[in-house]
DNA sequence: CTTGTTAAATACCGCCTAGTATGTATATAT
DNA sequence: ATATATACATACTAGGCGGTATTTAACAAG
């Protein structure tokens, strides 16, 4: 109806979460636009394709996401705090996702975007790879700031230690789905990054200090 | 003609080598009846579907590469040459597996089985894991002979260590597909294994001992 | 009340896919 | 020589896909 604007967020908001339980290859228009509960039309006078659709998608999803970010890079915090909140940011992503549904996991592409990979359309990767870009941008942040305050051994390179942990948690994420169980991400996500950050032994706690 | 099992063989090695370069979703029929340059009666002869093919495909291919990971975990050999060849089997695999070609990287199912997932089939995600818990076992035998002779640092969990690796390691290969660049896992995967193992600094080397 | 524009809804199209039905050459058993 | 099972080749079908063409309802301006 008197409404584009809302059929449009309806669209990139379902096509992003759909997609993001599965993948873009997986998702058809057909099924994008019966859960959005529009039809074929409105989709293709919003979208001139279903690329076109993926990249926006992205975008929005990324600046719905980025303050996020924002909040968990805070200066007001300490660098431990800073990288509490990213695991208990990714860990609680992969459940409340579907609230009150039965504990299914998933979404967050933000951090499996690079997966996207496999589709021939170019659009499609280079949005994937903005958004990583955009992410790995935080992790750099976050090691530089754990590094500066002497929390980590050794004199690592701070890029390489962040691209290692987008390349993990890309891997764990995609582990837990495949099993479709969200225990591997809760036992094994903060273990393995204490150990690829080689954080020192004294700062590793599990306590959850919620901001 | 009168070579059924060369047939057989060459549909299964074709699949598995267009896959790996790709997905299971991506690569069609056709495409493989193409590359292997036999025809559809005689894929459906063989095999009763897509999904099938698949199935004996990755048991195929993983009873190819078995024996060089037993090469690997040789017990002839010290933990630290196993976790050597490990890394150096990975990166040659990511390398020489379309010789003569322009320099491609791709392939090796067997790190990245989990990642089939978003197909909807049974069967294929099945054998996925299936896979995937075989090389498992590898990776926990290799941070079990680690420990052993007291090159880690701390009291790790083998199994999670194991795990942890292999969830980067996907992650990794998923990581240096979408950028078309191999140089990722050259300069990142030592440096990871090295950290996630907390291996200790005296024994981190990068000197490649041939076997 | 008409007209024009926006925001769709409906029906459709060509293409590609996994899978099938049927025909056919070859090898072997009788 | 004939019959039969094997190992394909060719032609086809049904269904789903992204995308399009056409029609229609709602609102705004004149």
């Amino acid at each position: 109806m008197r409404n584009a604007q809302a059929t449009r967020a309806k669209l990139l908001d379902t096509a992003m979460q759909l997609i993001g339980h599965s993948s873009y290859d997986q998702i058809g228009v057909n099924e994008i636009c019966k859960q959005a509960d529009v039809t074929k039309g409105a989709f293709y006078y919003h979208f001139r394709s279903k690329a076109d659709l993926f990249n926006e998608a992205g975008q929005r999803h990324w600046q719905g996401f980025k303050p996020e970010f924002d909040r968990i890079c805070s200066p007001s915090l300490t660098p431990l705090e800073q990288l509490d909140n990213l695991i208990c940011m990714i860990i609680d992503r992969q459940t409340d996702t579907t609230p009150s549904e039965e504990l299914e996991l998933g979404e967050c592409p933000i951090f499996t975007m690079d997966g996207m990979t496999g589709t021939d359309e170019d659009k499609v990767q280079q949005c994937s790879q903005k958004i990583s870009s955009e992410v790995l941008k935080y992790y750099i942040s976050l090691v530089r700031n754990l590094k500066n305050e002497n929390l980590l051994n050794g004199d690592p390179d701070e890029t390489q230690i962040a691209r290692v942990i987008q390349q993990y948690i890309q891997g764990l994420l995609i582990y837990s789905r495949a099993y479709n169980d969200i225990k591997f991400v809760a036992s094994d996500l903060r273990e393995a990054l204490f150990r690829i950050l080689d954080l020192k032994q004294q700062y590793r706690s599990s306590d959850r200090k919620q901001t």
